[in-house]
DNA sequence: TGATCCCGCCAACGT
DNA sequence: ACGTTGGCGGGATCA
């Protein structure tokens, strides 16, 4: 460790500077540790460092700062040389990163770059020494990135100084299971109620829990969640959850949760913090905790800003300017009767209904909470939520007050240029066409990255909005449907076949190929690029089966126009995409495959490890229900190779793919060009499964086998499922059903020695393959054989007949909307300054502006 | 100044 | 024992 970090902090450091001013101390390579010396010692090392650089610093800081950043945009990745360069040049303070460079959310701007946000099948293993070294940063911040991202199930640890990393393919699950949670925690209340204490008088901590205060913690209290966990990853938390993973983790989700069940979606973290407090320690409120709670909440602010979850803004009241975050992440609508309960304009009805949708009570299972009384609000609360939500809905329907109601419900998504949420979302989707562009250019792998996430984002975004609207119709649904908007949508939505096909863009110039699986439900999308040869036909094929085979399923195209310079305007884009190392795939391959052969030498319970991480990766993959991009096959192979060559999958390939580590960049240009791929196009095809809460696999499954033919196209049931097991992991190419033209179409060579890692993977798949690699998927990733075995044992997701049509309106919706439209190019460049706007708090008119 | 939040000590944990 | 995690809060920076 001190090796790791010593290196790295003279590097990050500017200790190059002493060195030069204090000559003669003791050699700045000290580690940290030696270099604390009784902390009373004026002279020890750190001090003189510490005053020597806040002497020097000031202005030399911010003028490091300007330059860094903006080579930073550039040459981050090789930040190390930089900073080398500068130190041995004649501003050695130069190296001074300044504040700002380390903060956090740069770092993990920086982190984020290194995965794709929907990474294919594969395991994107995350070593934790690896990217703190090659971040240029401590281990210790890491763990904080780590952390929330672990929160959000975009990452989960798998094992000592390893994570797998997921992407933002659970992210709508995950943010729906919070807001849940957050409902039957009556975050919504106690939010309501500090937020009204702070208007009426500032909020002093000790004395302020009156009865109406300690009557609202005392809900949350003894309910004390802990994690929460998503369908089929809650044995892998299980796992990481028996150290009492308290704050960061936890704290992060409640976080999350208070922005889910707010109304405007914005929050002081000083009202956060009162709440998370609250929570747990109601005896004892005091400063000093407070100002701690604080601090972690910054920690966490910055990792979800970074996500773009959240951004900060600036709320001007009375008192002064006030900072605060307001959620710019999708809007989620966990259940109807919340939505009742939020967007109905009508006088209130009955916030609750007994009929629970099976969704609910799955995750209700999946998120006992300690209070029981989960779906039924406390009588006594019923008044005060009534009375709440009045002012709630008096205050939105004030003709001045902007929409801020994003979070309630069709509202917003009928109003994209409004929305928050929405409003990001445009840029974004102006960036797609930039995509294609620069995959034809054949850019980095990091660009493409890029723009695959804000193209990804951009649908999740837009899909996830609508997909309010749908819910109201399902036919589950308990109260009447109040929203007439609703049908509006529905109508559209209908599920038609037509709309199913795959959509291609037209402004893609020659066929290109990705395809995103949406389940509906969940609005997860996926991305993968693949040759356009193979692409078009796997996407079709299966496209049209999974469609035919539920007739619920809808399928829409996301992309949008947008002028391609989008995404290089984006400041943070680009520098993201610019920081990707391209050496990165020279050392990362390497240590792939160290990886993979450590993995293979190992033990056999080692190699459980690895096949449990395949499985990981991949179930993690379906869980949301998305599913099989088809070309992920392609791409996979950049990932995991240790993984995907036990797999076998692409392994004709493999050695041409010594692509990095992250596995971060879906198919690099080298890759390709190895593989003979022509240049690639992406098309975006939104597909969104049916709703039914079978998810994607029992779709596949099911629906494969008996109505392969419905569709267009013809795909063998078997073919589909090998392809799902392939991706689950739990069958290698070589394993394949025969019969699996996707394959052929990929011309993909089986191997024979991606077999070995799959003999229990095999058992599974025969027999009950079909039916539990559905569940599988439905329920997440697994991470061991245990897990599977349990994973398969647990119930489905309810089905949510709702769904579907939900799904369909949304797919409409957003993308093509015609506001949407409009929004997105007015927007562009890419950056979101439309979100200056007004809201209306109780009482009091508040100005927002974005930082 | 107050808002931010970096930094890294050090204890709990895991192996 | 030693390495990994990550709670925690001092105090430096920023605005």
């Amino acid at each position: 460790r001190n090796m790791l970090k010593t290196p790295l902090k003279q590097m990050a450091t500017s200790h190059s500077v002493l060195t030069e001013i204090q000559s003669g101390c003791q050699p700045l390579t000290t580690p940290p540790k030696p270099r604390k010396t009784p902390p009373a010692d004026p002279w020890t090392p750190t001090s003189n460092l510490k005053m020597l650089i806040s002497a020097a610093s000031p202005e030399i800081r911010s003028r490091e700062q300007r330059r860094e950043l903006s080579n930073n945009a550039s040459e981050v990745p090789q930040a190390k040389h930089c900073l080398q360069e500068h130190l041995s040049g004649d501003e050695c303070e130069k190296s001074q990163p300044s504040r700002k460079e380390k903060s956090l959310g740069l770092l993990c701007h920086k982190f984020l770059a290194r995965y794709p946000d929907y990474p294919s099948t594969e395991n994107n293993l995350i070593c934790l020494d690896e990217v703190a070294e090659e971040l240029n940063v401590e281990r210790r911040r890491i763990y904080d990135i780590v952390n929330v991202l672990e929160s959000l199930h975009m990452v989960s640890r798998l094992a000592k100084n390893r994570y797998v990393w997921h992407g933002r393919g659970n992210l709508f699950k995950t943010l729906q299971a919070l807001k849940k949670a957050g409902e039957e925690n009556r975050y919504t209340e106690q939010v309501e109620m500090i937020k009204k204490r702070e208007y009426e008088h500032e909020f002093d901590f000790d004395g302020e829990r009156n009865e109406e205060t300690a009557r609202y913690f005392g809900y949350s209290e003894h309910s004390e969640m802990s994690f929460v966990e998503l369908p089929g990853t809650e044995f892998h938390a299980a796992s990481v959850n028996r150290r009492k993973d308290k704050s960061l983790r936890v704290m992060s989700q409640k976080f999350v949760m208070l922005f889910l069940v707010s109304t405007p979606q914005m929050l002081s973290l000083e009202v956060a913090a009162k709440i998370l407090i609250g929570e747990d320690q109601l005896e004892d409120l005091d400063k000093s905790k407070f100002k701690t709670k604080i601090r972690r909440l910054y920690d966490i602010a910055n990792v979800l800003s970074s996500l773009e979850l959240i951004k900060k803004v600036h709320v001007t009241e009375e008192r002064g300017r006030k900072p605060a975050f307001k959620w710019t992440g999708p809007t989620v609508f966990p259940d109807i009767q919340d939505q009742k309960l939020e967007t109905t304009s009508t006088p209130c009805p009955p916030p609750i209904s007994e009929s629970i949708p099976s969704k609910e009570q799955c995750s209700k299972n999946l998120f006992p909470l300690r209070g029981k009384q989960n779906f039924t609000r406390h009588p006594s609360l019923m008044k005060l939520v009534k009375s709440i939500e009045n002012d709630r809905r008096k205050i939105q329907s004030a003709p001045t007050s902007p929409v801020k109601i994003s979070s309630s419900t069709f509202v917003c998504s009928l109003q994209p240029g409004t929305d928050q949420n929405l409003s990001a979302f445009p840029s974004k989707m102006a960036q797609v066409p930039a995509i294609a562009e620069n995959q034809l250019e054949g850019q980095s792998k990091k660009a493409r990255v890029v723009k695959m996430k804000l193209s990804q984002s951009a649908l999740e975004c837009t899909l996830s909005s609508p997909e309010v609207v749908p819910k109201p119709e399902a036919p589950l649904a308990t109260g009447p449907t109040q929203q007439p908007a609703l049908t509006q949508p529905l109508s559209a939505c209908t599920p038609s076949h037509s709309s199913v096909s795959p959509v291609i863009l037209p402004h893609v110039p020659s066929g290109v190929p990705y395809a995103i699986y949406l389940h509906p439900s969940q609005t997860h999308t996926v991305t993968t690029y693949s040759p356009s040869f193979m692409l078009q036909p796997l996407s079709c094929a299966n496209v049209t089966g999974i469609k035919s085979i539920n007739s619920k399923v809808l399928n829409k195209v996301t992309t949008e126009e947008g002028d391609s310079q989008t995404a290089t305007d984006d400041p943070t884009k680009s520098l993201t995409a610019k920081e990707r190392p391209p050496m990165k795939s020279e050392t990362s391959p390497q240590r792939s495959l160290k990886r993979s052969q450590a993995l293979q030498e190992n033990n056999l319970p080692k190699r459980f490890r690895s096949d449990e991480e395949s499985l990981d990766t991949s179930m993690t993959f379906f869980p949301s229900g998305y599913l099989i991009p088809l070309t992920q096959y392609i791409h996979s192979n950049r990932a995991g190779f240790s993984d995907k060559e036990k797999a076998g999958l692409c392994s004709s390939q493999r050695t041409t793919y010594s692509s990095p580590i992250a596995g971060v960049v879906p198919g690099t240009a080298s890759e390709l060009k190895a593989v003979n791929i022509p240049a690639f196009h992406i098309t975006p095809l939104n597909i969104m499964l049916s709703p039914t809460s079978i998810g994607a696999a029992p779709v596949v499954s099911n629906s494969c086998l008996n109505t392969s033919n419905s569709s267009s196209v013809q795909t063998p049931s078997p073919s589909v499922l090998n392809f799902t097991l392939q991706h689950i992991g739990l069958i290698t190419a070589g394993v394949q059903v025969p019969s699996n033209p996707v394959l052929q179409h990929m011309a993909v060579p089986s191997q024979p020695e991606s077999v070995r890692h799959s003999s229990e993977n095999t058992h599974l798949q025969e027999g009950k393959v079909s039916k539990n690699i559905l569940r599988f998927i439905r329920h997440g990733r697994l991470s061991g054989k245990d897990r599977a075995v349990i994973a398969v044992q647990q119930p489905c997701v309810p089905r949510e007949p709702q769904e579907p049509q939900a799904a369909t309106e949304n797919f409409f919706r957003t993308p093509g909307g015609p506001n949407t439209a409009s929004s997105l190019s007015a927007n562009s460049d890419g950056t979101d300054r439309t979100s200056q706007g007004t809201l209306y708090i109780p009482q009091r008119k508040l100005e927002v502006s974005e930082d």
